[in-house]
DNA sequence: AATGGTCAAGTCAGC
DNA sequence: GCTGACTTGACCATT
């Protein structure tokens, strides 16, 4: 089981999501601007390995604009050894890598332009993936995308847009159940007519109205969606905030309520990653977790206060 | 140096 | 029909 937090470090002072202004494009100063992403995931990705954090998901900003049309330079060739010294060091400390494409990535888009633009958007987070020469365990997670007032029908369109992908995307792809649209259900319903893993997210399933599910009784069939190639399955947990509408982040991890997630799903393997407002802090208090845990159980102590009530 | 309006991109609920 | 949430930062024009 491997722990990770998304894109931003906040104990380290650099952000490798740095970016700027559309109208101020210039090759020369994506070029700057990559370069100083990179330097920051390196040191990211050092800070996790120096605290056993062996999960992380890239921002999709490591490259600014780079499906967009304005975006002329040659960055791939440029940083081409860039990329593969972090993907060596990566997978020396085998590490797991995801992406996670924003809003705006709608494979079921109704308006072709959109479904166009984001096809671009999927194959620039391929590219990076493959840059750092990872193996198909490292995905990408998407959701299913917009209804547009006829849920078949953009089920539908999702799946046979899938299945058009061209391998580099549709090896990676993974999709996420989210918090008003698509239930873990309508995921698996996917899964089954194109082979697709999916992804499972915990704060989604307790907030969408339609998945009232228990976590046990459906994490089982999402656990059967990954296969031995796509790797162990990786899992978005985060902890409801007390104070805020539900379905927000809450700012650090509750740890009796990660603790009871992790018993739910077990004795299925997962990679957690922690989408919760302290990022790394809230990884080193899950890993501290877990392993007070393990020694709980190795002493053979009842699991009364691991299973976190 | 500090400030605050604004930023590539979409959907949907609520008013 | 328009605004805000999603998620939150940070760019950059202006003072």
């Amino acid at each position: 089981m491997k722990i990770g937090y998304p894109c931003i470090n906040q104990s380290l002072s650099c952000r490798s999501s740095r970016t700027f202004r559309l109208r101020s494009y210039t090759d020369e100063r994506l070029l700057l601007t990559v370069t100083e992403n990179l330097r920051c995931l390196e040191d990211i990705l050092r800070y996790n390995a120096d605290h056993g954090i062996l999960f992380f998901r890239i921002t999709s900003d490591l490259v600014p604009f780079a499906s967009h049309p304005v975006c002329t330079a040659d960055w791939q060739d440029a940083f081409r050894e860039d990329f593969a010294a972090l993907g060596t060091f990566i997978r020396e400390r085998e590490m797991r890598i995801s992406m996670h494409p924003d809003q705006f990535i709608l494979l079921n888009a109704k308006d072709p332009e959109v479904f166009g633009r984001s096809v671009h958007e999927l194959a620039y987070h391929a590219e990076v993936l493959d840059l750092l020469n990872l193996d198909m365990t490292a995905k990408i997670q998407l959701h299913i995308g917009g209804v547009y007032g006829d849920r078949d029908a953009s089920i539908a369109r999702f799946i046979e847009r899938y299945l058009c992908l061209e391998e580099a995307i549709l090896r990676r792809l993974v999709i996420e159940n989210d918090d008003r649209r698509y239930t873990a259900r309508d995921c698996l319903r996917v899964h089954t007519e194109t082979g697709v893993p999916v992804i499972f997210d915990t704060l989604h399933h307790r907030v969408n109205s339609s998945s009232d599910e228990p976590v046990e009784k459906i994490y089982p069939h999402i656990a059967a969606t990954w296969n031995s190639r796509d790797g162990i399955p990786m899992v978005d947990y985060s902890s409801q905030d007390p104070d805020g509408r539900p379905g927000k982040h809450a700012a650090t991890i509750d740890i009796s309520d990660f603790l009871r997630f992790t018993g739910e799903v077990c004795p299925f393997d997962v990679d957690i990653m922690l989408e919760i407002k302290d990022k790394e802090q809230s990884a080193l208090l899950a890993l501290a977790a877990l392993e007070g845990d393990r020694r709980l159980t190795q002493r053979g102590v009842t699991q009364t206060i691991s299973k976190g009530k």
